[in-house]
DNA sequence: CCCTGATTCGC
DNA sequence: GCGAATCAGG
């Protein structure tokens, strides 16, 4: 794979975006982090504000005596306020996964209820090669989701890597997670 | 252990 | 220019 101008393209708009480099390289194929990074830093665009090491540069010790040839004259002009307080929906912490072009292309809406058959074949698929661990084996990241009946012996746990910060591994998190049952008329 | 970005350096 | 290996922090 090249970095083809479309490439550099989605690599630009998702790294402002705050996607991390793993994602991007996921999202572009073909390429692993270290060639986003190494990319990302060709390309100039680099600091983006949160990461670890908080900038190797330092505290620069000495006084700014920063001002070679470029006076900053900061041509950027921010189209959007940064302003956090103001009217921010309060429910909207950082930028996840903001892939959605905004047009109207959101198409097969599942009925909220139903889990698609590609994920429920995604899971049986994924439970095959579980890694059929006890409840002794569990670890912070192995993913929690039972497999069998615990009243027999065909019962473990998934165990596959977990998506960070969830108790269960992708497809499991997929099924685990619906967006919200529709199960409020539990009237009696 | 998982993840993150930063840097180096042979290609 | 590229990116794997390595480094370094969380």
């Amino acid at each position: 794979m090249s970095w083809t101008e479309e490439r550099v393209e989605t690599l630009k708009k998702m790294w402002g975006e705050g996607q991390s480099a793993s994602q991007i390289a996921k999202e572009l194929g073909g390429v692993t982090r270290n060639a986003v990074i190494g990319k990302v830093h060709r390309l100039g665009l680099s600091n983006r504000a949160t990461s670890t090491t908080a900038k190797t540069a330092k505290e620069k010790p000495a006084a700014k005596a920063e001002a070679p040839a470029k006076p900053a004259p900061k041509p950027k002009a921010e189209p959007k306020a940064e302003k956090p307080a103001a009217a921010a929906p309060a429910t909207t912490p950082a930028v996840r996964k903001q892939i959605i072009p905004a047009g109207q292309p959101l198409p097969p809406q599942p009925s909220a209820n139903e889990i698609s058959p590609e994920a429920l074949a995604t899971v049986r698929e994924v439970e095959k090669g579980a890694k059929k661990l006890s409840l002794m084996e569990l670890t912070e990241r192995t993913c929690k989701w039972p497999i069998g009946d615990p009243a027999t012996d065909e019962f473990w746990f998934c165990g596959l890597s977990v998506q960070q910060g969830k108790p269960y591994c992708e497809a499991h998190v997929g099924v685990a997670f619906q967006p919200m049952s529709s199960r409020r008329d539990r009237r009696r």
